[in-house]
DNA sequence: ATGAAAGCGCTAACAA
DNA sequence: TTGTTAGCGCTTTCAT
């Protein structure tokens, strides 16, 4: 059943089934009718590759992340696929995983697609470092808008919008300091640039209030709860009244660090996590955690993207969002 | 740049390079390379719409869901991802939320795409029950084939791998029995069919131990930790020794309950989730859980559904997997 | 081994 | 308002 067969039954030409497809207003109210019939009646459902070979364009969006089973680029994902869905766009997905040349891979098999633009969701990705491993963004937007998801990364094409982390971790380690704490462990996982931003935070509060940066403070771990417990339980060596964590996982490694030690927090340490995601509402006590608000960063891109789209111009080629602390109970400010 | 440019200028026809594309072996050698070098020099990439209008097919996979966020679904679609990248295949994601109509709009946008095959996740969509709400689902399968993950349907086309909840519920519940548990509460969020099948687990090991089936000891509640322990501390009248979740992020509302009236695990209150997630082991006392093997269900789809579209006949319509308990800290057998 | 040409099902410019 | 027709870029059959 093609438009030529729905054209012959409705007794009109495939132009006029084309323009009732497209709800184009020229098509009188009674021939709309008329086709419109024929087609429910034969279940007709115009070839989407046609289209998109007409058009060249088949309404897709390409969504691109390290790792969709990762908390929180599954929400993000999940937001974006959600508002996407509304304005009648389809996500097609790839994992691309952390490693540059696998990143690079994702691209260059995504792009072939056509699809209309790229969001790339993490900050893993770019931010705001000009260096050789971002020119593949740059190549990947002289074909298509490239959005960033907590990435920045300046060029034609390119938007970004990201969480200010090093605001919000110059804000945490401060308080942490304030309320007495001489050293905090900085826990992290990743060398992306949000993880950067995050390092750098920490290390302004440090010297803003005259404490030293110590590189034996700086540690890096997988993220995995049982692995970051035994790592900080090795570390007999380590001295640290608190703990500034770049995600969630990590802090609770140290809070299961802190049970296996049986010290009080946050009188005996102090933790603060990253994301605010449901692993800080689960531990016990529950966790103070730096809210990044994926879902803001999501709302704007989308609203820019769709902007775009429809071919308007002013789009901000940067967002900075404020992330904000959620107090729980591993702190005592 | 398209095949005609890419044939002009190899000196070839557009048949000779769209057989050099799809690497014929009717082709020379020698003309391949030739052919290959002047694609290579001027970045040709073939149009994926005119190809998929001309095989009908764009290598894509469609994979539906509830929810993304859910870390079960996430780590589902992950997987599924990454197997479905390798076998050359692309995956379009639809987020359908719980509703039926929502899930039966889903199917209809997707297969409008012309997707390859149509994965479901999520024992939401179908559990063996043979009612209207389902048949929207026969629909799908008469124009792509249908693979469910953790669902279960007979019919043509369709094809069921599903975790064995019944049997985990059952075991888990006797093991709590066994151990001198007398009431135990069922905590469920859903009405799906895993979580009927967890239920007639839970019920039949009652039953066999000579235990009532108390209406009150099953409770429905939102998945949200604050939420169930405070839907607990409310319930005053409700008695019970232990709890049997079919989520960890209910099990750890029931461990925040015990938290909150300063009640010992396992010894005053044994705990059991479902899922082996995260969540079970960020929090205190870590949480003895079901692990049904999600990775295991994706892989033996995955593997299915490679098969069946390389034409092999012989596919398995149900496949049942068995599910393990990790037994933690909330339980003392 | 290679080429010519007929689709695939749609959109859109142009005519009427 | 409606129809005719020329693409869109590829695959594939049929000649050669």
């Amino acid at each position: 059943m093609n438009i030529y067969d729905i054209a012959k039954i409705a007794g009109v030409s495939i132009a006029t089934v084309s323009r009732v497809v497209n709800d184009s207003p020229r098509v009188s109210e009674k021939t709309k009718h008329r086709v419109r019939a024929v087609m429910e009646e034969y279940h007709y459902t115009p070839n989407v590759f046609a289209r998109g070979l007409g058009l060249n364009s088949m309404q897709t969006i390409g969504i691109i992340c390290p790792d969709v089973a990762d908390s929180y680029m599954a929400s993000a994902v999940a937001f974006l696929e959600r508002r996407l869905r509304e304005y009648g766009y389809d996500c097609i997905l790839y994992a691309s995983s952390y490693k540059q040349k696998k990143k690079e891979q994702a691209i260059e098999l995504i792009l072939k697609k056509r699809i209309d633009a790229l969001v790339m969701v993490g900050s893993i990705y770019a931010g705001g470092e000009e260096d050789a491993s971002v020119q593949y963004i740059r190549k990947a937007a002289e074909k298509v808008p490239v959005f960033l998801i907590n990435g920045q990364l300046k060029g034609e094409n390119i938007y970004s919008v990201y969480s200010e982390d090093c605001q919000a971790t110059f804000a945490a380690a401060s308080q942490l300091i304030e309320a007495g704490r001489k050293k905090i462990l900085f826990l992290t996982d990743s060398h992306s640039y949000s993880a950067k931003r995050k390092m750098e935070g920490y290390e302004t509060a440090l010297r803003s209030h005259g404490l030293p940066v110590r590189g034996e403070l700086k540690l890096y771990v997988q993220n995995q709860i049982h692995y970051v417990r035994d790592i900080l339980l090795s570390r007999r060596d380590l001295e640290f009244d608190s703990v500034l964590a770049t995600d969630d996982g990590l802090a609770v490694g140290a809070v299961k660090y802190a049970h296996a030690k049986k010290m009080k927090m946050p009188e005996e340490l102090s933790v603060i996590g990253y994301n605010n995601s449901e692993l800080s509402v689960c531990c016990e006590p529950e966790l103070t955690t730096i809210d990044n608000t994926g879902e803001r960063l999501c709302n704007i891109t989308i609203d820019n993207m769709m902007r775009l789209l429809c071919g308007q111009e002013d789009i901000p080629a940067e967002v900075p969002v404020a992330c904000h602390l959620v107090k729980r109970c591993t702190t005592d400010f």
